[in-house]
DNA sequence: GTCTATAACGAGATAGAC
DNA sequence: GTCTATCTCGTTATAGAC
């Protein structure tokens, strides 16, 4: 009988991780405060306090919650057992929605703040990194295996290669507020890894209208 | 008889901005103050006012030196006479040296910044921007007409894949502290212009070179 | 769990003497 | 051109009442 919901689904240290998250995706780290989630949210900056009693701690718990949810979606993507080169499109999905909300990646944001983090931080942070790339070399590896995907050398190098130039697209796109910017730049990574990409076609991206 | 040398060849304000622009670069645009550079120089923060009276002027000043050192480099390079790869690996090299200082692009770190920026200094930021992407097609266009270069569709894309993707390698390259990882890259963006890189190592055709 | 109140400090910026 | 002194505001963080 005293059994019941204890809080609303999206409770109060959520809501605050949301809210932050997106201040430090726009803004950045050295961006924004804790007055700016407080007075956002109606509540006081000592509540906030309460929830995440220091800035470094709240970060760290942006970047794990951040890291959770994109490994999800990539079990998400391996859950669906498509070919490598869908997997690709899958995973730079998830970089085209972060900049739908006209947001830079948070990890991609954070790293620019690099050398003003606390060291915990960025552990975290290169640990997103690396899980990124470990996944992207596993989805390189079996798709040149399959001869679904053609590149030379190591495939670990690509994986850098993939992940440093959606980061700096997304980066940019966002400069320019042009999210095409960033689209054409990921339909011409993911074409360069096409066994029929060669510089044969003229160029017939799934873009209809001009 | 009154005359004399005025300053010495960097004098004051050059002095500032040289720190200012080293700290930008290494800590963000919000992750620096006028405390941090006067110190260095042994002054007051009153004397930094005197020459840059707000953040946001020393901002502007900052990029627009940086947009004139860089735009000399582009010009260099032109007048050296070299065909269009060679321009292109010169190119890199330019981003390289700051990588080697452990310093991110100027225009790079601000991109992350730019939500918090002032008009002026968002304005200045995309015209750096532009300006590197305007140099970059005409490479690309003249390489492509000599046979010099292979990719299909508008160089305006390919330009912009290549100022992101190089801006990205060196955000992620300084995190893990690792030039070599940019190197890597720029190596594979540029040898995927190359008429004779098609995958040719890791396949079967038939390729001369090995 | 949230509040009021405040500490302790650093930020950008200015006035006016030298 | 540089200084001392100061202002005002914002920042992270804490103490203690409710």
């Amino acid at each position: 009988m005293s059994l019941r919901v204890q809080k609303s689904r999206t409770d109060t240290a959520d809501r605050m991780l949301d809210l932050a998250e997106s201040l430090v995706q726009t803004r950045g780290f050295n961006g924004f405060s804790y007055a700016d989630i407080a007075s956002e949210l109606g509540v006081t900056k000592a509540t906030l306090h309460y929830h995440f009693p220091t800035k470094a701690e709240l970060g760290l718990r942006l970047i794990g919650r951040y890291t959770d949810v994109f490994t999800s979606a990539l079990a998400e993507i391996d859950d669906r057992g498509d070919d490598a080169p869908h997997r690709l499109s899958a995973y730079v999905d998830i970089y085209t929605a972060v900049l739908h909300k006209q947001r830079m990646c948070l990890c991609g944001m954070l790293a620019a703040d690099y050398a003003t983090l606390p060291p915990p931080m960025k552990i975290a942070l290169t640990q997103f990194f690396e899980t990124n790339e470990t996944w992207l070399v596993d989805v390189l590896e079996q798709g040149r295996s399959a001869g679904k995907l053609r590149f030379s050398g190591d495939p670990v190098e690509v994986a850098r290669l993939l992940v440093s130039s959606l980061e700096g697209a997304m980066l940019v796109a966002r400069t320019f507020g042009d999210t095409e910017r960033f689209r054409s730049i990921a339909a011409r990574l993911l074409n360069d890894l096409s066994p029929l990409a060669s510089g044969q076609i003229e160029r017939k991206p799934d873009n209809p209208a001009k």
